[in-house]
DNA sequence: GATTCGTCTATTGTATACAATGGACGGACG
DNA sequence: CGTCCGTCCATTGTATACAATAGACGAATC
């Protein structure tokens, strides 16, 4: 005979954290709501979850063999950083791509970067110059390579770390916020525009002798020229108003 | 003889968002957790809650009689609005208040402000600049009534709609996420200077102007002057590093 | 006395069950 | 045939129970 218990299902007994052998690449280790958060933030930026999917707590919950809580608890962080809109017992939708939100994020980054590179100008501490230079030349070596998607991560860890050398902690949680959401589009421009590379390349090479120079609004500029730039290269990519509404 | 379930307390029956009676003027409507936040978000600026105090989401939830689901989220938020620092099972502490802190959220709003009554200039919609006016006259009137409270107030709302008639929904969401933590040291602003509203008046009505007439540079100039001065005015009323360090 | 180690406690992290609600769908009615 | 209304379902909102862990505190050891 069976356990009364065994009426509703097996009691599954609470992992937490341990021992979870989820699906799909996604291996957990901390907090699951957070390493959730980043797993699917990679998946929407790097378009592996097409723009404008809809999805629901439940589906993701059953597919990484989690329970509800941190699925909904990553999804907050996601709406957050502007990748997902959520909207009441209507379901979550990966947040579509669009001109107008290009232009709204581009935007805001404009300000934003060229703040942290003047300050980081303003500061310019010896560890974050070595940093930053020892990062460019990780950026020359993909370039040489050709490798589109290691120069890109490389450039974003060139991003961040003079995010980090500007030491506002105001200005890197706003940048955070605005920032995943713009990696979906400066993934695009790389995937579609490798040759961009060379631009850019350059470019940051000019940020980082202006940083060490202390020429704060030459750091700002220039940040604000590249960003230009890749957004005029990334327009054309984006089709219409509103890329893939259709879920999958 | 007691019913089994008698033995873990009385059984509750789930009441959701219906005829909640919560404790202290915190009412909720809609949604438990996003009224939540709000609530606490209030009691944060306007000092109710000193800046340093240590909460748990066991508190507040036995407080204000909710479970501890829609408190937890409440917390998320109000951490992604900068107002408290979460850390893992050591409990939530409400963000301290610091000259550092001012300086980079002052830092961070002079380009932000300035980005949205720029864009709000260079469309100058006849609704938005009809509502803009009208919120001048009740700033006017708040003025002349000597009401700083209701004088703050109508600025908050003043500022805001220059956010909505900049057009600019992710812009908005960086405002947002930095607005509140700003609307601490611009409440301290009119607390403890309250003839800031003289000098803040016709600067607004200034705004309003170079709006009108698509004068975005403008506009971008006299929104960050106008930061600049209530910075100055707040400044000498925070003292040291870090006010209030010690909880209640 | 200082140090190390275990235990205990406070607090958050996770799982699950139940409530509420917006929208879809179909039937009754005109 | 179109419109309105009720029912049902999908989905999120909330409540609660249980697991894990960081830190405090004390006892044993040297």
């Amino acid at each position: 005979m069976m356990a009364i218990q065994d009426l509703r299902g097996p009691p599954a007994p609470q992992r937490h954290a341990a021992g979870v052998v989820a699906a799909a690449g996604f291996r957990p280790s901390g907090v699951l709501a957070e390493e959730l958060a980043r797993f699917l933030a990679s998946e929407i930026i790097f378009c592996e979850i097409a723009p404008g999917t809809r999805l629901t707590e439940e589906d993701i919950s059953a597919r990484y063999r989690l329970s509800r809580s941190p699925v909904r608890e990553a999804f907050r962080l996601l709406a957050a950083d502007g990748l997902v809109v959520l909207s009441a017992r209507r379901g979550i939708r990966v947040t579509p791509v669009s001109l107008r939100d290009l232009a709204e994020v581009q935007g805001c980054r404009i300000e934003l970067e060229g703040l942290a590179a003047y300050q980081a100008a303003v500061k310019a501490r010896a560890a974050d110059l070595a940093g930053l230079r020892n990062i460019l030349e990780q950026m020359g070596a993909a370039l040489a390579a050709g490798d589109a998607r290691a120069y890109f991560n490389h450039n974003v860890a060139f991003t961040t770390r003079i995010h980090l050398a500007s030491g506002n902690a105001t200005l890197m949680r706003l940048l955070n916020g605005i920032g995943k959401q713009a990696l979906r589009y400066r993934y695009i421009a790389y995937q579609r525009v490798p040759q961009l590379m060379r631009v850019s390349l350059p470019g940051n090479r000019r940020i980082l002798a202006a940083i060490r120079a202390h020429e704060a609004g030459r750091a700002r500029e220039i940040t604000a020229k590249l960003i230009r730039n890749s957004w005029a290269a990334i327009e054309p990519h984006i089709t219409g108003e509103d890329i893939a509404p259709e879920a999958e």
